[in-house]
DNA sequence: TTACTTTGTGTAAAACTTACACACTGTTTA
DNA sequence: TAAACAGTGTGTAAGTTTTACACAAAGTAA
């Protein structure tokens, strides 16, 4: 049962001290392997932006008539001969211009009903974009950001699919700084910690959460300010990425 | 580029206003998701069980001979009409004769060339399994217990997707009390702490050990202490499987 | 120039984590 | 049958981390 793309054959082989054995030994089954049962295999990304201080997703119109009205992820059929990690980078560079993009795998749905048109397997993805630095192409089905918080009756099992990955971004976000993705390149102590209060739907202490970002020594003073604030305007900070990979492998999390 | 499942269409039809209007709308090409391109789907399991205070995971030798000798996961390719889910627990009810069995689902691997008969994604998952409590079924091709300390340039990407579910592993009994699924019913705290210490690699201090257990409340005494050792014997207990479960909501990790 | 809004900063109390030692209990062995 | 052995069971003090909290400073708006 382990495994079905091989055939046993017996062959006499000789061994070390001489003497020969029969042995049971395995060749491909070509013919097999092309036709053994296949699913077709989708990806789907949960991209997520933040603008305006909220936490937003990025959804079409479904497709299909079944799901008319529906909200829906971005996803495709992975192609042959396209990894999977490919296939989703393809997704995100063809809607939103970038293959930069942080991306994560976090899991693999297999409903065998979960597709209408037949049996599809999906694998999840989900992404994080600086909405100020790169505007959608494609507009097509009504393409276009939602509040997470108001995502809800998504077309197929994307509403599970988004909330799955919604909690495991939850959860990465306060093991590895993954936010200043989602962040201009220059960004004031406030606009970061909005960002984490976005994400984790809860209020954070300002000092205390001051103290904790600059003991993880990772934000560098670029030495400007904000402009436009009706207030005393803030600090303007950098993400040092070069510094964090190298300290990467003690690390830990974060801890809110 | 979204869907290949479906094919545009216009339709006229009447709005609530009494107008017509000419709009797009989709229909299911049936003959596309039949034909379009799919692909091999397998699931591997990464079994871990736990005896002699040694951290064990089961293999068996390769079907395939260009991995002829080489040791590799559990695993089969996802029947057409089942879940991929179901699947896995199909591969432990085979080999465990459990259906009962602690189950993660950890990550897909869909590398083109990752087998050579072909293109196959698999999903991976990892198990745990009480090695006292279930005899192994089938044991054809070798299969047996390996310290996962020894588990070394196993077949396909199989070493990647074994240490992928053993961090996973690691990770997650960090978190969550999965531990016991791994222990007999009763166990001292002993056995618990070789267990943790064998899974994360590390030594734990005994009496913060049994501190942090105790705290959490989910050890019942059952009244009953070893027997056969060659020493003061300690109490056993039980894991309070109910107060887990009602307690879960509101977890946040153990921490060692 | 005054009122307003938000930035920037430190400290004390509480909670948690760590390090550590000795009496107790059953088994083995001389 | 007593002494040596091995591992259980238990508490506390020191160190570290987390939390709660307030006021002066800077720029904008009226």
């Amino acid at each position: 049962m382990s495994n079905n793309f091989y055939e046993t054959e017996y062959q006499t082989i000789l061994t070390n001290n001489g003497s020969s054995k029969h042995v049971k030994t395995l060749k491909i089954i070509q013919s097999e392997v092309q036709s053994i049962n296949r699913v077709a295999l989708s990806v789907d990304c949960v991209i997520f932006g933040f603008d305006e201080n909220k936490l937003k997703v990025l959804l079409i119109r479904s497709d299909l008539k079944k799901y008319q009205s529906k909200w829906s992820l971005l996803g495709d059929l992975v192609n042959p001969g396209e990894d999977i990690d490919e296939a989703a980078y393809r997704i995100l560079l063809d809607r939103t211009g970038m293959d930069d993009l942080y991306l994560e795998q976090v899991h693999a749905f297999g409903n065998i009903n979960r597709h209408p048109g037949g049996r599809v397997v999906t694998i999840a993805y989900y992404s994080l974009i600086n909405v100020q630095h790169h505007k959608l192409k494609k507009l097509d089905n009504e393409l276009h950001w939602h509040d997470v918080a108001e995502v809800k009756d998504l077309a197929f099992d994307h509403q599970e699919i988004f909330e799955t990955c919604y909690k495991r971004l939850q959860k990465r976000v306060q093991e590895h700084p993954l936010g200043f993705s989602l962040l201009p390149n220059k960004f004031s102590l406030r606009e970061l910690q909005n960002l984490y209060e976005a994400i984790l739907g809860i209020k954070l202490d300002r000092r205390n959460f001051r103290k904790k970002f600059f003991a993880m020594d990772f934000l560098v003073d670029v030495g400007e300010i904000e402009t436009n604030v009706p207030h005393r305007p803030g600090k303007l900070y950098q993400f040092d990425y070069d510094k964090y990979e190298r300290m990467k492998k003690k690390w830990s999390g974060i801890d809110f």
